[in-house]
Order: structure tokens, then C-alpha cells, then sequence
RNA sequence: GCGGGUGUGCCAGAGUGGUCAAAUGGGCAGGACUUAAGAUCCUGUGACUUAGUGUCUGCGUAGGUUCGAACCCUAUCACCCGCACCA
């Protein structure tokens, strides 16, 4: 078996007849299989990609055989940080280098034997597609679902950039070791708040594992409540709560510390404390913040409490989120933790409002008391439960006007805007008499200028003179272009459209060929894009609809997060070296056997510890289909023993590759394999064949062609089980003759006595035809030569009178 | 701190109320074949016991529910992954 030659034999056919290349077809159901394309930064698989890969195309082959017109396409994130790091460290343009690395990795892709539709591979960095970027870009703009505002950045004062994340880790500028800082600079947003309800409430739509759906509800973080206004200096100041019933107890109000009309509030008295401590805390690096407790400083204004009319004091603090809700918030020490921490700390007093059965003091509390009781202090409210005080409380500020419900978000605008070269320019030019001015849509794309300098600090791309400076779209004047690029989330977020309509040179996509392919019925890939590209993604769609441009709400309608593949305890990874390439396996054994044994040690939605050596036991496994299909005899029927187990498996192996339970289909087929006979039927072993095809595609298309068949078994029909072919009763024989065999097994083994030579079976007069049957097995099994015999039967031998210990189903045996 | 997940035999990993001493693969041991090795095939692989039997121990740890638990409940430990003062 030339595994080597066979792979290469059926990727040329494949690739040279085109049979995985689709389009829409109205007769046909269609089925959008898609994996998360990949950013090729790395130039090599390994495992954890294999696996990836595989995963996908097992489904893709799974549906394409089930007649579904499948789409399944691969592509590249092509953009962003690692090929503009390179291109700093080692001097190769990022675009040489992104186009030298794709190339490898499509290679090492069309290696896999996966059945992607190469026609339609995009790159995001390709203008043909960040053009549409851009295009989309000012749809959202004029729609005002894109704006431009201030946020804080990582900052190196030494480098005078603007630092990633990844970049920044540890508080410390990667290149110059300098202290990173925030700094507040002109960033470009999408108004990812503005669809919070949606992108909520519709993940009750789709099919996805409950994990991710939590993680997005969590990110989303509704929280309806009331906004009550609070009297300071005459002012009145919003301040939003959840808890409303706990509103007679507030001691004092919070406001944070960055909060940008705090000093509105602070009096001349507290002015230099406040500055202080705003200085100690600004002060702290950005990991020391994260430790430190809750502090604050007296403003030295007093609030009114809108309900009591009592005097409270503001303070402000660091554990208070200046952009959540108002910025503000009302403290009720008794009945909240956070609260109650700060007041201990400051002395404030507390008040309980809420009283549970087993009575509060304040005397006595260690912890703010949070859980459910009826209300005290609270004037003509006292004495209801305080679940239902909310309510009360909340219609009686509502209608005195003290305040009105509203609904927070902890999701916040999607902050798209990148100070770096390798991404798509966003197309705005600023011109001093016009201000910000978009580029006229025909005049997409703003071509990202491959003559920069990259030595420079700074964004690359403000070095690029031409590119900087051009004229104002209005009004002709001296105009300066935006050099902020749009950071890669935007091209995933709509990749999967392009994929329907992947040449289009006037429109992203068409839309008809958008509604026939989406939504995407399977996505697979990893779970870290739970809150980031699954969420923008999800937007997108929504905006888009909005737009006008597409007709469907949601994009991928299934979701599946493959396991990590971890090695020596790590996940697989180059940087901590213990990556297996793909080439470290399919040299040796095909790529058939990486593929088949990926799939079969473990759930593949499980996280697995990567072991070669498992890897010989698939090897042996297609070797020994590969010799069976080679020397089988043909024969033209069936017994119903085989045809009952062939259609079980069929059931079982159909159910589970719909299940993504792919390790038992392996199981399954493996089964069947192992009870096919010396001779069968064609039928047989092309149904099998058609069963093993999405996991061994290269094995059974050569094996498919030694059976006389001139078609690709890729695009056969997927078999079809027949219910009224699968009997039991075959299960049950197969189980006693099992446990005869152990039976005689253990016989032997409890003797020790290695001597023995013949056994010999008596059965039930009416079962021994049956045992008969597996007269050959029992002889396998056992290494003795075997003789059956009815206990009614004259002529038997039977010299110790074994033959009397009979029973249905289990037939007596004597050794010799 | 909060939310989610995982913990099974020598290893990887199925199994989520009885049919479980626990699928499947690997490893290891023994046997068949062979001059030999490899490949292939068969058997065994918790303990004790037994001509095909029976008993005990056992699925992170400790309890509980049940006629019956790897599987349900409670507590606890360990590891992994998210979020992190969101009022």
C-alpha cells in the first residue's frame, strides 16, 4: 500500500475535475460547512490544525454524500500584528510575508486531502476584499453606527506608539521595556451596543453550546433597573441601581473616580485631597490596580436622598466603573458587599432596610446582608417583601418623577480603530474647514501604501506622504487621511458572505447568492472567539440586514468548539515547542491514518493529550481494510447475519457523525469490519466503504476504483439503512456464542493444561445448527479443534457425560 | 470572588441509574505461525477463587438518595477555561 502515491493520485483527480467546486442550485437543499479561516502566521500544521481541518471535512463529505450541495470553502485572516512584527524584526514586507506563508499553508492544506471548494479562497488583505470593509465601513457611518471618540490606549511615551494588548503584557512596552500608560486618543467605534437586546434575545435562536451562549449573555450583561435622581449642590445626578428596594438605606453616594464631571462636585475644601488621590491612583500600574482595594476621598458635597430627604455624603472611589450606567452609584452598605467594605474602611454608617427572619443589627454584621426579607426603615413601604418592594418602589419614583426605569449594558462599542499598518485604512480624510469627511464610496478602495517606512516609531503608515496628504472630498482643500486601520475582527466579520460570492467586482455579494447559501449551517472552531469574533460577527449580520443588504438574522446557525490538542501537558503550540507536524505523521503512515486517528481517540469537542503512539493501531487498521478489499472473494448474496449488522452500523454510524460523536462512529465501522467474512458481497463492501469515505477519503476512493467503480465515492450517495433488516435475534447468537467461546476459554485457562487438543459443544437439539453456524469462530478463538454435537445425538462422544449439563442457550462442554 | 467544564483501569479515552470489572485503541504478557526477526492471528491484563463458578475491592475524596450508582443529590479536593469591583 503506497499510501504516498494514492494521496496524491486522488487530490490531483479531485482537484482536476473540480467535483467539490459548488453552486446554487434551487433543486438542491444546500449545507454551509465552514471552520474558522485561519491567520497564517505560521507556515506549517500541526495536530491541533489537523484536527481542526478534519473535523470540518468529515462533515463536509458526511453531507455532500447525503446529497446536500455543500459549501465549503477555506480562506485567510490575513491581516494584523504578527506579519507587521516580522516585517519590524527581520525586514520582509508584510505583505511578502503574509503571501509567502499563505502559500505554505495552502500546501500543507491541500495535502489533508480536505474537500474545500478552492475556487472561492479570499484573503483578507487582498484589496478585492478590504475594499468592501471600507464599503461597509460608511454604510455604518452614514447610518451613524460608526463614530469616532475618545478612548484610552496603551501608550509608550519612549517608542511614541500606540501599543497592542499583546504588546503591553505586563504593563511593559515589548521593544523599549519602558512603562506602558494609558492615554486618551480619537478612536473609531461601531455601535455594537445599539443591537444589545438583539444580540441577546436572539441567542435563543440558535444552536449553539450553551458555554458560548453564556459567555455572550454574561458579555452582554443586561441589567434592567432605575435610574434615580439625586439632589447635589442644587443638581440633580442620575444614579443608576438594580436595587431599588434598598433605597431608604442609602448612606452615601459613589461616584468614580474617572468620572469626567467629578470636580463639578468637589468643593474647594476637598479639592487638594481629591487631586492627591486621584495622583496616588493614577500613579499605580495597570497590574497594581487590579489589586487594590476599594479606596476613595470625600468630595465634600452632600446628596439628598429623593425619598427620605436625608443628607448623604458623595464620595468618589476607585471601585466605581465611570462608563457603567451613570457613573455614579447609591450605597447601601447593609446590603451590599462592595458598599459595605467602603463604609467600614470610612467609617459611614450603615442602615438596615431589607430584615430577614433571623434579625440583623448593625452592630453585629460582618457582611452586607444580600438576600431576600421584608422591609423596615422605609416609611410606607415597610413590612413587604422586599422582591416585591422593587416594584412598588419603582412605580412610586416614576410617578413623583424622582426617577425612571431603564436597562444597562456591560457590553461597550466595539472599538475597531488600530494605530497600525497591516489592516484596512478606514476611509476618512479630516480637512480643517470640513472636518471629518468620508471618501466617496467610488473612489473605494483607500489602497494601503506599500512604500512605508517601518524603521520609524509610530504607525507605519503615517509615513507614506501620498498617502497622507490629499485633497478634501468636499470642498477641495488641503485634507489629511485617517491613518488608523481597522483592527482584523472586521474582516472576519463578514468573510463567510464573501465566500458565497467570492469574485464579485461591484458588491460584497450578491444577495441572492447570499440568501441561498447562509446562514452558515455548521461553524467549527475554537472557543477563545466566544465574546470577540462570535459576537462582532453576530452584529455584523444584524447591521448588514439592517442595511438592507441581506435577508437573515443570525450567521452561523450551529456552533461547534473542537477540543485543544495538548501535548506534555501544554496546549500544542510553536512557542512552547512541542508542536507534532502534520508531516511528522503522514510521512510514516498517510495522512488517511493521522485523520482517522484523530478522529477516533477521544469526542472531538473534548480537549485531548496527544499520543503517537495510538497513531500505529489506525495504521494497522487501513492496511488491514486495504488487504481485506484487495484479496476479498466476491459473492453474490448476502447472509442476513451481515446484512443485519451492515444496517445497524449504518443507523448507529449515520446518527453519530450528525452527532459529531465521530470517535464511536470509527468504532462502529471498525465492528462491522471485523465480522465481515472471508467472502462477501459487494453491496457489503461498498457500503462499508461509503461509511469509512469522510474519515479515510484517499484509502476508500482508491479501494472504491479496485471494486471496477469509475466514479468518486466522494460523490456517492451516503447508504441507507433498512430497519426491517436489522434483527436482533443475530445480536443475541453472536452474544452466546461469545460467551461460549469465554466459557471454554476459561476452561482452559482454570486446567493450565495446555494439552488439550479438541473440544467438544453439546447443544439443544434445535440450537445446534445455530452453533454450527460459528463452528469456524469457535475454532479461531479457541486454537481447538471443535466438534458439536445435539445431546440427543446417538453417535456423540461424550465420555465424561458433560453433555447432561445443556441448558437453552448454553451448551455444555468437554475438553480433551 | 462569580460562571462553565473535567477528574474512570498501566496509558489515551467510551459509558451518565440495573444488561459494568467497565466499550474501543495503545502498551504489556503469553500463545500460534516462522529457521529467526518483522508482519499477521488468538488469548490474557483489579484481587482471591473455580472445568465454564463465586466472593470482594473498584470509576478524585467523604457522605446521602435508591431494592440497586461510575452515572442522581450534598459537601470537599485537584486541574482547566472564561469574566473579573458593571451597582
Amino acid at each position: 500500500m503506497d499510501f504516498a502515491k494514492i494521496e496524491k493520485k486522488w487530490q490531483d483527480k479531485w482537484e482536476k475535475s473540480k467535483c467539490f467546486q459548488v453552486k446554487e442550485d434551487s433543486k438542491k437543499n444546500k449545507y454551509y460547512v465552514l471552520e474558522m479561516y485561519p491567520y497564517p502566521s505560521a507556515s506549517f500544521l500541526h495536530m491541533g490544525h489537523v484536527r481542526n481541518y478534519t473535523l470540518g471535512d468529515v462533515y463536509a463529505r458526511f453531507k455532500r454524500m447525503q446529497g446536500f450541495n455543500v459549501l465549503y470553502p477555506m480562506g485567510y485572516d490575513s491581516f494584523g500584528l504578527p506579519a507587521e512584527t516580522a516585517a519590524k524584526k527581520v525586514g520582509i514586507h508584510p505583505k511578502k510575508y503574509t503571501e509567502d506563508s499563505i502559500k505554505k499553508i495552502m500546501e500543507y492544506q491541500k495535502a489533508l486531502g480536505n474537500s474545500y471548494d478552492w475556487s472561492r479562497v479570499i484573503s483578507s488583505h487582498e484589496p478585492e476584499y478590504y475594499k468592501w470593509n471600507q464599503y461597509f465601513f460608511l454604510k455604518l457611518y452614514e447610518k451613524g453606527l460608526a463614530y469616532r471618540k475618545k478612548a484610552p490606549v496603551n501608550w509608550c511615551n519612549k517608542c511614541e506608539s500606540v501599543l497592542a494588548n499583546e504588546e503591553a503584557e505586563g504593563g511593559k512596552c515589548w521593544r523599549c521595556g519602558e512603562q506602558v500608560v494609558k492615554k486618551d486618543m480619537e478612536q473609531w467605534f461601531f455601535k455594537i451596543t445599539k443591537y444589545a437586546d438583539k444580540l441577546l434575545n436572539d441567542l435563543d435562536d440558535i444552536d449553539w453550546p450553551e458555554q458560548i451562549k453564556t459567555m455572550q449573555r454574561n458579555w452582554i450583561g443586561r441589567s434592567p433597573g432605575v435610574e434615580i435622581d439625586f439632589e447635589i449642590n442644587n443638581k440633580k445626578w442620575k444614579v443608576f441601581t438594580t436595587r431599588p428596594d434598598t433605597v431608604f438605606g442609602v448612606t452615601f453616594l459613589v461616584m468614580g473616580i474617572k468620572h469626567p464631571n467629578l470636580f463639578d462636585i468637589v468643593t474647594e475644601k476637598q479639592k487638594k485631597s481629591v487631586e492627591k488621590f486621584l495622583e496616588k491612583i493614577n500613579s499605580a500600574t495597570e497590574e497594581d490596580l487590579n489589586k487594590l482595594e476599594k479606596e476613595g476621598v470625600f468630595t465634600g458635597s452632600y446628596a439628598i436622598n429623593p425619598v427620605t430627604g436625608d443628607k448623604v455624603p458623595v464620595y468618589a472611589s476607585n471601585f466605581v466603573v465611570a462608563d457603567y450606567g451613570s457613573g455614579m452609584v447609591m450605597a447601601v452598605p447593609s446590603h451590599d458587599q462592595r458598599d459595605f467594605e467602603f463604609a467600614e474602611k470610612y467609617n459611614i454608617p450603615m442602615k438596615i432596610v431589607v430584615q430577614p427572619e433571623d434579625h440583623l443589627s448593625p452592630e453585629r454584621m460582618t457582611q452586607a446582608y444580600t438576600g431576600e426579607g421584608r422591609l423596615v426603615n422605609s416609611g410606607d413601604f415597610d413590612g413587604l417583601l422586599n422582591d416585591e418592594a422593587k416594584e412598588h418602589i419603582t412605580k412610586f419614583l416614576e410617578e413623583k418623577k424622582l426617577g425612571k426605569r431603564t436597562v444597562n449594558y456591560k457590553i461597550r462599542d466595539w472599538m475597531i480603530s488600530r494605530q497600525r499598518y497591516w489592516g484596512t485604512p478606514i476611509p476618512i480624510i479630516y480637512c480643517d474647514k470640513c472636518g471629518e469627511v468620508p471618501v466617496p464610496e467610488k473612489e473605494l478602495p483607500v489602497l494601503l501604501p506599500e512604500k512605508v517606512d517601518f524603521k520609524t516609531a509610530g504607525n507605519p503608515i503615517a509615513t507614506s506622504k501620498t498617502f497622507v496628504n490629499v485633497k478634501c472630498p468636499k470642498c477641495g482643500g488641503k485634507g489629511r487621511r485617517e491613518t488608523d486601520t481597522m483592527g482584523g475582527f472586521v474582516d472576519s466579520s463578514w468573510y463567510f458572505l464573501r465566500y458565497c460570492d467570492p469574485k464579485n467586482k461591484t458588491k460584497p455579494f450578491d444577495p441572492k447568492k447570499t440568501d441561498y447559501w447562509m446562514p452558515v449551517d455548521q461553524y467549527i472552531g475554537g472557543a477563545e472567539h466566544a465574546v470577540m469574533h462570535l459576537m462582532y460577527a453576530r452584529f455584523f449580520v444584524k447591521a448588514l440586514k439592517d442595511l438592507g443588504l441581506t435577508n437573515f438574522n443570525e450567521p452561523f446557525r450551529k456552533l461547534f468548539n473542537q477540543g485543544i490538542v495538548y501535548k506534555d501537558g501544554a496546549k500544542m503550540s510553536k512557542s512552547y515547542g512541542n508542536v507534532v507536524y502534520q508531516t511528522d505523521i503522514s510521512k510514516q503512515y498517510g495522512i488517511d491514518t493521522a485523520r482517522l486517528f484523530l478522529m477516533s481517540v477521544s469526542s472531538p469537542d473534548k480537549q485531548m493529550e496527544w499520543n503517537s503512539d495510538g497513531v500505529e493501531g489506525s495504521f494497522r487498521f487501513i492496511k488491514k481494510v486495504f488487504d481485506y478489499v484487495e484479496d476479498v472473494k466476491i459473492n453474490k448474496t448476502t447472509d442476513a447475519k451481515i446484512e443485519s449488522k451492515l444496517n445497524k452500523t449504518i443507523k448507529q454510524v449515520t446518527e453519530q457523525i450528525e452527532n459529531f460523536d465521530y470517535n464511536l462512529a470509527i468504532i462502529g465501522i471498525r465492528g462491522f469490519f471485523d465480522s465481515l467474512p472471508e467472502k462477501t458481497s459487494k453491496d457489503v463492501l461498498e457500503k462499508f466503504l461509503k461509511l469509512l469515505h469522510p474519515f479515510c477519503p484517499h484509502t476508500t476512493e482508491e479501494l472504491w476504483e479496485k471494486l471496477g467503480n469509475k466514479n468518486f465515492i466522494s460523490l456517492e450517495k451516503w447508504p441507507k439503512f433498512d430497519e426491517a433488516k436489522i434483527n436482533d435475534k443475530f445480536e443475541k447468537q453472536e452474544k452466546d456464542v461469545e460467551d461460549l467461546i469465554n466459557d471454554i476459554n476459561n476452561i482452559l485457562r482454570i486446567v493450565g493444561d495446555a494439552k488439550k487438543k479438541k473440544v467438544f459443544i453439546y447443544t439443544l437439539p434445535n440450537e445446534k445448527e445455530i452453533y454450527s453456524e460459528y463452528a469456524d469462530l469457535i475454532k479461531k478463538k479457541t486454537n481447538l479443534e471443535v466438534f458439536i454435537f445435539a445431546v440427543n445425538d446417538a453417535k456423540k462422544y461424550d465420555p465424561e457425560n458433560k453433555s447432561k449439563k445443556s441448558k437453552p442457550s448454553k451448551p455444555a462442554i468437554y475438553l480433551e
